[in-house]
DNA sequence: TGCTCATATGAATAAGTATTCAGATGATGG
DNA sequence: CCATCATCTGAATACTTATTCATATGAGCA
């Protein structure tokens, strides 16, 4: 016998729900980490979400390159380049080192270089599977 | 001396940019993955980078819940948790058995379990070198 | 059969996000 | 200094996405 028993409820915030299985959902929400680290780690989710944002991270893998030159990987603008390096600059996940006129970008989060590698190796191994029609570009 | 100096100009898709490195541009970009694939991959991210999305799949880690309980472990109403198992499924991320008029889910995509595992390895990590105030909930 | 319960859905609103363009900044070279 | 160049910024628009409420479906049970 247990301090709750099944399909009973249980307490959220001072608040009450039904549950069927609730030891489950205790022991599963003890192990939830914290809200704001859950947050966090969709935030950095979301600045993967993106294709272009994506892309820009991908090229920065082996060593950094230049707004322009990242533009042109990427193939966007490079006004739209620099709003994107903006927002990954703000959560630390890239880093800038001024040369003159010219921006240098580098990946500085290697969480995110570790999220990146997954994701490529993920590609790559899908893509020997059922290969897709070739639009490289 | 190279098919494309420094410095140079670069033909993509027939139109052209301008470019600084353009070896390494050419380079980074054939390594690039398919559009599509980096779509994908986008979308993957995506469906991540929300932190009730967030907190269900973590949920769902060891094994499968009923959409009540998942409601109940993640804090949100009954609705909103089945519109993002509805998103979650199409994507074929998680999968439902139905039992009678309860609706088991569980965790279908081994990729997405790996990303999550990465993800909450480092928050593990980063929550013993700076331990947040706790908001466990 | 008719009621209740778990889940699913649709439609509407609200909130967030990307993309673009015009212009600002600040370095370089003449 | 002046003109040019790389990058950055702000503001406006257009999209996408989350959240909510009301209602639908369909199983179990009386």
């Amino acid at each position: 016998m247990n301090k709750y028993s099944d399909d009973g409820v249980v307490a959220v915030d001072g608040c009450t729900a039904k549950v069927v299985d609730a030891d489950r959902v205790v022991a599963v929400r003890e192990r939830m980490p914290a809200a704001g680290d859950l947050a966090d780690a969709a935030d950095v989710f979301g600045l993967l979400s993106d294709p272009n944002r994506l892309r820009l991270l991908v090229a920065l893998l082996d060593g950094e390159l230049c707004v322009c030159d990242l533009a042109a990987v990427t193939g966007q603008s490079e006004s739209a380049a620099s709003h994107a390096l903006r927002l990954l600059r703000a959560h630390r996940i890239v880093v800038a080192r001024r040369a003159g006129r010219m921006a240098y970008y580098r990946l500085a989060d290697p969480h995110v270089r570790l999220l990146l590698d997954v994701a490529l190796a993920h590609i790559e191994h899908t893509e020997l599977l059922h290969p897709e029609r070739d639009g490289t570009t």
